[in-house]
DNA sequence: TTGAAAGCGCTACCAA
DNA sequence: TTGGTAGCGCTTTCAA
């Protein structure tokens, strides 16, 4: 049977006040020598205190949550950028002594059964539309990090005032900027724009990036051509007009992956012919022919801000911000060429 | 603040005793009315049972642990296997209700610290090598299962008196006798084999998938050439030796990215000429150029029956098999090419 | 069918 | 500097 508090109490004929006393680091309570004999004896057992008594007692765990929003019941952590994600959490936690628990919840209802089944000192949220945003804040009053939830600017002013919610994204907007730039500076002036299927208008990070490859064009006094916008189910139409441009912006590595393969199989030596950029840096991305120019997002970057954040938070430490905006960095590759003077 | 099982009973003018009897579907010990008013107020407070008072009394938490071994603090979860394997675990954790704690560890002592903070029911470990494996074992006397975990005879034969131990492996042995079969099929001949270093004489999936590549090639009369044996940092090696061989097996598909990458780099069409395949089938095995084929492993269901087989040693269900062996499946795509005649 | 009470391991308060 | 003790929220005897 494992050790408990009162039997290293009862070998050190002392009280378990002054054990639980030495545990906690509470020196100036506790005489040099019972601190060292104490520490010999917890050495001797290997004791760790059982968080689930601590937890109980103290309403709190050194527990954060990692939650994964999506409404079917898809694999979220086969998910390369979830996965990094936690990485990065993973990493910070442990190194501060906290523990994380996945899960993967579809309702606000979900969360606030878990939440009351263990303390956590906060959680961090993954893939929180707008619509479920609202619900999901009230369910739980402790700490929370979003990861990647873009709000409108009315939301946002409305929860301005809860001081233990905090928001890391990418500069989505300064990412997407960077992107469409580097396609300029590289001599192209017919830039088209690919993305997977979002609402018009709500908050999003396509939106964002879509945004800026609008004012980038405007910027520079390229045309936008409303045709050269494409959804992710239209491969086919870009393959039809693939002479009209000469670069295309893709908002995702993966997808940007799957055109490429696409593109070839209907033509052998598309890429010599069209530039393409795409965003996240995933691990495939320099292993493409041509290796993929993309902007590095960081995402076990990210995961690990959110930690420190959450932790801030829960601590009550000032925070100026409310939202962080984590900037995007160029990886220059072969998929975008220089266009001949 | 929250409602408290005390609380429930309070409402309901009834003792602690009896909320206890319904939350825990004791039906039998409470009348039908009470059952039904009891359970209007869980109800109407959405009420769930706090797991640390819960866990402390009864020693156990409805938790289980994933533990991801490396010797250096690695961001392994953006291992793209890794993740899956979470994936798997995930899924069927919520669907049974239970949690996932995920954590990096470097030693028997790190796992020996976070079983004693929480009450595990059992422990998935990943990652852990021969070396580390008896000293790790000793540690936690709950049920554990290790995935990829390859034991020599002899070690498995002293665990074998340990009913709560359990081993899901890839039967690595037939996924490279289908790999090498594949290829034989195809009409090739000579056949090469790249793998990551590996220490030689040591159970561990590459030295099983060398063993069926080397037992293949004999059973079909083909030459087996010790030249053609290679490791992750001998790719000029094989590009120097290509026209020897018409086929390579690469253990890995991120190695056969790489090794493909190398190639195509010196040599613009080198994979007319070569057949590669490889194993796993990551995301983006498809998406290569060409399409890799490559033997499926599956690893989201790995963690899937991982996960099932600890509940079953949780709950002392018998178990026939000690070490239960996944079979690979071939997913044919293009990167192997029937030879002419 | 119901309830009183002990106790899981720990911390925190108060008293010595 | 030390210890006694209440109590966190729950389950589990045992008795009624």
């Amino acid at each position: 049977m494992r050790v408990t508090i009162k039997q290293i109490a009862e070998e050190a004929n002392v009280s378990v006040t002054t054990v639980s006393n030495v545990i906690n680091k509470r020196s100036h309570r506790v005489s040099k020598e019972k601190i060292a004999l104490i520490e010999s004896i917890i050495e001797k057992y290997n004791y760790t205190p059982n968080m689930n008594a601590r937890s109980l007692v103290q309403s709190s765990s050194n527990l954060i949550g990692l939650l994964y929003f999506s409404a079917d019941d898809d694999f979220v952590f086969s998910d390369p950028f979830t996965a990094e994600v936690l990485s990065g959490i993973e990493k910070q936690a442990k190194e501060m002594g906290y523990f994380v628990l996945v899960h993967n919840v579809h309702s606000a209802e979900d969360v606030k059964t878990i939440q009351r089944n263990w303390r956590f000192e906060g959680f961090i949220m993954v893939g929180v539309r707008v619509k479920e945003f609202v619900a999901l804040n009230e369910v739980f009053d402790g700490p929370v990090v979003y990861i990647d939830t873009h709000l409108s600017k009315a939301t946002l002013q409305q929860i301005q005032s809860q001081t233990n919610r905090l928001f890391v994204n990418t500069n989505d907007y300064q990412a997407s900027t960077l992107a469409v730039e580097h396609l300029i500076q590289y001599g192209h002036e017919k830039i088209a724009f690919l993305s997977f299927d979002y609402i018009v208008g709500e908050p999003s990070v396509i939106h964002e990036r879509y945004q800026a490859y609008l004012d980038t064009l405007k910027k520079h006094q390229l045309i936008f051509e409303p045709r050269w916008v494409y959804k992710d189910s239209e491969f086919d139409r870009i393959y039809q007009e693939l002479d009209e441009f000469t670069a295309i912006v893709v908002t995702g590595d993966y997808l940007a992956a799957k055109l490429v393969k696409f593109l070839k199989n209907r033509k052998k030596h598309v890429m010599d012919q069209l530039s393409i950029i795409g965003f996240d840096d995933i691990t495939f991305a320099e292993l493409m022919d041509p290796p993929l120019t993309t902007i590095r997002l960081n995402p076990s970057n990210k995961g690990a801000i959110a930690f420190h954040q959450l932790i801030r938070l829960a601590k009550h430490e000032e925070t100026n911000e409310q939202v962080l905006l984590l900037e995007g960095e160029l990886i220059s590759r072969n998929s975008v060429q220089k266009m001949k003077e």
